[in-house]
DNA sequence: GATGAATGAGGATTCATTCAT
DNA sequence: AATGAATGAATCCTCATTCAT
C-alpha cells in the first residue's frame, strides 16, 4: 500500500501529509462531505492536483486512509487476543488479561478519537464499494476476537460468540464515535481525559459484567 | 418500509413518499452523500423542483426525516420508561420489565432497520448543524433513560450512568447500524428474521447482566 | 431524437441555438477539441450547467447534432436515388439526371459548408463510439448509391462499385472539408460563391466522366 | 508501425519511439484529443516529463510528427512529378507512368495507413496553428502536381486543374482516412490487403479516365 | 402542486508544463 | 536523458436552488 521510496523521516512526506489531512477530514464528515480541495490545502499542498500524484482518485485515498487507520487497531487487538490465549489453561480468560486488552485499545484510541469515527462511517457506508483491503483486515480478528471469547466464562453459547464480540465492539466504539451528539445531548465533553477516564473505568466493569468476570457481584452498591 | 399511522387513502401524500424516500436515500449514504435529484426520482416526482413544494431545502429535509424517523422510537423509550417507574418498589428493575422494553424496541427497529443507520449517521455528523429539534427530542428520554437505570442493581456509580445508557444504546443501535459491515465480515444477513431474533436474545441476556438482573448467574454454560 | 413539446416557432428553441452552436464548433474543432463552455456561451446560455437540461452530456450532443446534420443529406441523397432508379430504362443514367443530383447536393453544401467537415470529422474519429444512430442513417444511402450507380456506363465491374461511390463522396465532400488547407496551399478563398461554382461545374464534369457520360469524350481541350 | 529509414540500431531512438507513439495517436484521436501522457506511456517512458526533453511542447511535438510523416509523400509525389515531366513529348501523360505514380504512392500509403488520416486531420484544423513549415512543405508539390496535370489530356480547362489536382487526392486519401467509417457503413476491412488491391485498381482505372487516358472506353462491360 | 429550464457554485479529475534531482 | 512531484488552468459534469408556467 506504500510504494514511494521510503521516507528520508526529516519530516513527514507529502504522502502521509495528505493521509493526515484525509483521515481528519473523512472522519468529521465522510467520504462524500469532503472536498479533494480542503484535503489538499489541509496537506500544504498549493493545488488539489497534486493529491493525484499520490493518489489515483478520492476513493484510493479514502480506502488508503483506512487500512492506515485500521492496521493499529487491528494490531492492538490481534496482540492482545494472542496473549489472551498463551494463558489460558486456569480454566477461563482472567480480569487483568481483559483489563491490559482494553487499557491498550482505549490508549490508543484516546490518542486518535477520530478513528472511531471514521471506522463508524465506514461501517455505514456500503462496505461493497471498498476494496477487499478492509474486509481482509478485519476477518482475522474479528475470528480471533470469537475464538478467543469462546474461552470467557460469561452465559454465552456458541452462537452468542459473534454477537457478543460485535457487542462489545460497539460498546467501545460507539462512545467515541457519538462523542458529539453525546456531547449535545449530555453535557461536558466526552474526549476530555477525565470524561474517557470515567468511560475507560466503565468499560471495564462493562465488559467483566460480560464475560462473567464481574467479581464482587451483587453486592454492587448496597 | 413505510410505518406511520397507516394511511387511510390507499396512495400517500407527496410529502410522505418524499420523506419515505429521503429516509432510506440519507440512512445509505447520510446527508452529504444524497442528491435532491435522486430523492425525487425515488419520491416519483419528474423534478426536483417539486420537492421545493414540501420542503424548504435539503436541511429542512434532512431534519423533517430525523424527527419523523425518531419520534416513535422516543416514543417507545419514553412509554417503557414510565411504566418501570410506575412498578418500582419492589427493591430494583424486574427482568421482565426490560424484556418487554426491549422487545418493543426491537420490535420497531426490525421493522425499520435503517433507522439506526439514520441517526448513527446524525450522531456523527456534527450535529449543531441540526436545528435544536433534534436535541430537544433526545434529551428528555436520555434524561429518563439514565434515571430509570438509576433503580437498577448492578455494580453503578451514580456517574457511571450515563455511560451505561449510552452503552445500552450503542449494543442494541449498533447491531442494525453496521449490518453491512456485519454482513460482510461474519457472513449470512445480519437482518434476516433469525439472526435478528438471535440478536434480541443477546441483547436480552446482555442487558440483564449489566443490570445485574441476571439470574442464573455464574453457572451460565458449566 | 426531439423530445420537447415542440417549438413555439416564435424563436429558436434554446435545443436549437445549442445543436447550432455545437454543430458550428465541432466541425471547427472536432469533438475533443470543443469546450462545453463555449458551445453554452455560443448558444446564449450564461452558464454550462443549462446544456445539461438539453442534452445528457457532451457525447449525446456531439451525436444530436450529427444525426441532426446528417438528415437533409441523406434525404437529397436518397430522393435523387429515387427519382434516378425511376428513369432509368433507356439503358443507363442520363446526364441531366446526374447533374440534377450534384446540383442538388451542392446547393445544399455550398449553404452549410461546415457539414462536411464535421462529417469528416466523424468519418476520421473511431466511429464506434458513436451510438448506432449514425450508422444506420448511413448505411441505406450508401447501399442506394451502390445500388443507383450499377445503373452507370462506366468500366466498372460490381464489386468496383462501393468503391466508386466512396470515391465520388471524397470527391465532393473533401473539397468543403479540406477547405482551409486548400486556402493554404492553393490561395483564394474556395468557400466563395465564385470558387464553389467552379468547383461544381468541376465536380459535374469529373463524375460525369468516371461514369462513363462525359459526351465530347476525347475532344477534350485538342 | 515504424518505417524510416530503418534503424541502424536495434533498439529505436526514444525520440523516434516518440515520434512513432505521437503519429499513432495523432492519427486517430487528433491534436486535442491526444494526451502528453499517453504519448509518453506508448513511448515507453514512465513520465510526461521526459517528453519535454525532446520537444519544447505539444505543438512542437505535432508539427514534428507532421513533418516527419509528410516528407516521404512528398518525395514520392515530387519524384513522380518529375519523372513524368521528362517524359513528355509524345503529346501527353503514358497511362503507365501514371499508373507507376500511383503504384508507389499507394504502396508507402498502405504501409502507413495512418498517415492520410493525419493528413486529413491536419487538413480539417485551422492550419494557420502550424508553423510554416507544413504549408512550406505542401505548395511546391501542390504546384507540380497541378503542372504535370497540364499535361495530360482530359476534357479540363487551366482552371480546372487545382480542382483536379485536390479531386485525385482526395479520391487516393479519402480512402484510407476513411477507412474506419467505410468499416462501419460498408462491411468488411478496408485495411485488409485485398481491400486495398482493390481500392489500387479502382484509383488506376478512375485516374486514368479523369486523366482522359482511359483507353478501351465505352466498351466497359457491354 | 408539478414541471421544464436556468443558473452560480462547486464537484472530481485531467491537462500541459515546469522544476529539482 | 529520465523521473517524481508540483501546479495553474481547464476539463466535464453535478449540486441545490429558483423562477415562470
Amino acid at each position: 500500500m506504500a510504494p514511494r521510496p521510503a521516507p528520508k523521516r526529516e519530516t513527514r512526506s507529502t504522502r502521509d501529509m495528505i493521509l493526515d489531512a484525509a483521515e481528519r477530514r473523512f472522519a468529521e464528515r465522510g467520504f462524500a462531505g469532503v472536498a479533494m480541495r480542503e484535503i489538499a490545502t489541509d496537506a500544504g499542498l498549493r493545488n488539489q492536483a497534486s493529491l493525484y500524484n499520490h493518489f489515483r482518485n478520492k476513493q484510493a485515498l479514502y480506502e488508503a486512509v483506512l487500512a492506515r487507520g485500521l492496521a493499529p487497531i487491528v494490531a492492538v487487538v490481534s496482540e492482545s487476543g494472542e496473549a489472551a490465549e498463551s494463558e489460558v489453561g486456569q480454566g477461563a480468560m482472567r480480569k487483568d488479561t481483559i483489563d491490559a486488552f482494553l487499557d491498550r485499545l482505549l490508549d490508543y484510541l484516546e490518542q486518535h478519537p477520530h478513528l472511531p469515527q471514521l471506522i463508524q462511517r465506514a461501517a455505514l457506508d456500503d462496505v461493497r464499494h471498498l476494496r477487499a483491503a478492509v474486509p481482509r483486515l478485519l476477518r482475522p480478528i474479528y475470528a480471533q476476537g470469537v475464538h478467543t471469547l469462546g474461552q470467557s466464562d460469561g452465559p454465552w453459547q456458541r452462537t452468542d460468540l459473534p454477537l457478543l464480540a460485535a457487542g462489545i465492539y460497539h460498546l467501545i466504539f460507539g462512545y467515541f464515535a457519538s462523542a458529539k451528539l453525546l456531547q449535545v445531548v449530555g453535557g461536558g465533553d466526552p474526549l476530555s481525559p477525565g470524561a474517557v477516564a470515567r468511560q475507560r473505568r466503565f468499560v471495564k466493569k462493562a465488559v467483566a459484567e460480560l464475560l462473567g468476570v464481574g467479581g464482587r457481584r451483587r453486592s454492587g452498591r448496597s
